[in-house]
DNA sequence: GGCCGACCTGTGAG
DNA sequence: ACTCACAGGTCGG
C-alpha cells in the first residue's frame, strides 16, 4: 500500500537523483520504481506528475516475523523502530531536502550561466541527497579509480559483511551499512581483500580505526558543525580520502553545500565549457583542482555544489543507455551500459 | 610545490 | 569464449 507525499517532478526526479552517482545502494525494483535502504529501515520509491509514492519497512513492522527480532534485540531496546507516518514522511522530506526549493534553485543557476540553463531542461528535479556520513564516507573511498557498477557491489558486499539485518522484503534480506566499530574490529582488511576489494581493503579498515579512535560518529557530527574547509582538511587526514572524496563527503552527508567534488567528469566540462586555458593539463593537479572549485563558487554561490551535481548528472546520463532486464523471480537488475563518448579535444 | 607511475580487480565492450 | 582497457583517485617517490 503505497503512501504519498506531494512533491512536482520538476521538484524530484527520482531516477536523475537515485541513480546519478550520489549514492550506491538504490535498485530498480519495476518500472518507475526503486528500492533502498536508509534510516535503519527499506524504502521503495516511485512517483507520479504529483506525488513521490513510498512504502517501507522497518524492523518493527515486521514483528511476527521469527528471523527478524533476534537482531534487533542484539543491538537493544531499538525504540526508534516505532515511527509512526508522519515521522516517516519526515525522515524521507529530511532525506531529499525537500523544504528547499528547487525551482528557485535553477532559477538562479540558470540566470548565472547558460550552459546550465541548457542541461537544466533536460535534467530537472535533480537533488542533493541528504546522506548518512559513515555510508557516505565509505561508499566514497571504494569510489577511487573505480567505475559505478562495480561500486554498487563493493557497497552492498560491506552491507551483507558487516551490516545489521534490518527487513526481508519479498525474497531479498536487507542489510544496514555498517557501523564505524564492526570496520574496525580485527580481520576487516583480509576479508575485504578475499571479497576483491583491492588496495581499498585497507583504506577502509584503517579509515575506521582511525575513526574511531578521534571520537566515532561524534567526530563525523563535529565535522558538519565545522567550516568546509576545515571540514574537508580533518577528513583529508584518514587513508583513502583525499580531496575529491574529501569533497564527495563534505557536499553529501556532512551538509556543505559549496563543496565541489572535480573529478574527470567536472574536469572535462570545465576546460571543454569553462576554461578553456585548463585544456592543456591532461590531469587535475591540485592547483587546478582548487581553481575549478573556486571557479564555480564564484559562478553558483553558496549551494555551488548542488548545482555540480546537475552538470555532473547531465555529463554521466547524457551518453549512457539504460537497460532494464526483469527476471521472473522478482529481482531487476539495471544494466548500465556506459556509452560515454570519447571527446578528443 | 608539481609531476608520474603504481595500485586491485570486476565489468563489459570488442 | 576470451582478451584487455578502464573506472566519480590516492599515495609515495
Amino acid at each position: 500500500m503505497w503512501k504519498k507525499l506531494p512533491c512536482s517532478k520538476s521538484e524530484l526526479q527520482l531516477l536523475y537523483t537515485l541513480t546519478g552517482g550520489q549514492c550506491f545502494r538504490w535498485k530498480s525494483s519495476g518500472e518507475n520504481e526503486w528500492t533502498g535502504v536508509f534510516g535503519h529501515a527499506v524504502w521503495t520509491l516511485s512517483q507520479d506528475d504529483t506525488h513521490v509514492l513510498y512504502r517501507v519497512t522497518s524492523p518493527a513492522d515486521r514483528a511476527e516475523d521469527p528471523g527478524v527480532g533476534e537482531g534487533a534485540d542484539a543491538s537493544g531496546g531499538c525504540t526508534r523502530h516505532l515511527q509512526d507516518d508522519t515521522q516517516k514522511a519526515q525522515l524521507l522530506r529530511k532525506y531529499f531536502r525537500l523544504d528547499e526549493s528547487l525551482q528557485e534553485l535553477y532559477c538562479k543557476w540558470s540566470q548565472q550561466d547558460p550552459h546550465f540553463k541548457q542541461a537544466a531542461v533536460k535534467f530537472q528535479g535533480v537533488r542533493i541527497l541528504a546522506q548518512d556520513p559513515v555510508e557516505n564516507l565509505f561508499s566514497f573511498i571504494c569510489s577511487s579509480n573505480n567505475n559505478i557498477s562495480r561500486i554498487s557491489s563493493m557497497v552492498e558486499k560491506l552491507c551483507v559483511l558487516y551490516g545489521e539485518k534490518i527487513a526481508t522484503v519479498g525474497d531479498t534480506v536487507y542489510h544496514a551499512f555498517p557501523v564505524v566499530s564492526a570496520l574496525a574490529s580485527t580481520g576487516v582488511e583480509k576479508a575485504l581483500r578475499n571479497a576483491g576489494f583491492g588496495y581499498r581493503a585497507k583504506f577502509i579498515h584503517q579509515s575506521a580505526c582511525k575513526i574511531e579512535e578521534m571520537g566515532g560518529d561524534a567526530w563525523l557530527g563535529k565535522l558538519q558543525e565545522l567550516p568546509y574547509v576545515e571540514a574537508k582538511a580533518e577528513l583529508m587526514k584518514l587513508p583513502g580520502i583525499g580531496a575529491k572524496v574529501a569533497d564527495c563527503i563534505c557536499l553529501m552527508s556532512l551538509n556543505h553545500l559549496e563543496s565541489i567534488p572535480v573529478d574527470t567528469h567536472i574536469f572535462q566540462v570545465a576546460s571543454q565549457r569553462y576554461m578553456p586555458h585548463l585544456k592543456k593539463y591532461k590531469s587535475v593537479t591540485a592547483k587546478v583542482y582548487d581553481e575549478i572549485g573556486d571557479y564555480f563558487r564564484d559562478l553558483y554561490g553558496v549551494y555551488a555544489g548542488w548545482a555540480h551535481t546537475i552538470l555532473f548528472c547531465a555529463d554521466l546520463k547524457m551518453f549512457q543507455q539504460d537497460t532494464l532486464s526483469t527476471k521472473s523471480a522478482g529481482s531487476v537488475v539495471i544494466n548500465d551500459k556506459n556509452k560515454r563518448r570519447k571527446t578528443a579535444a
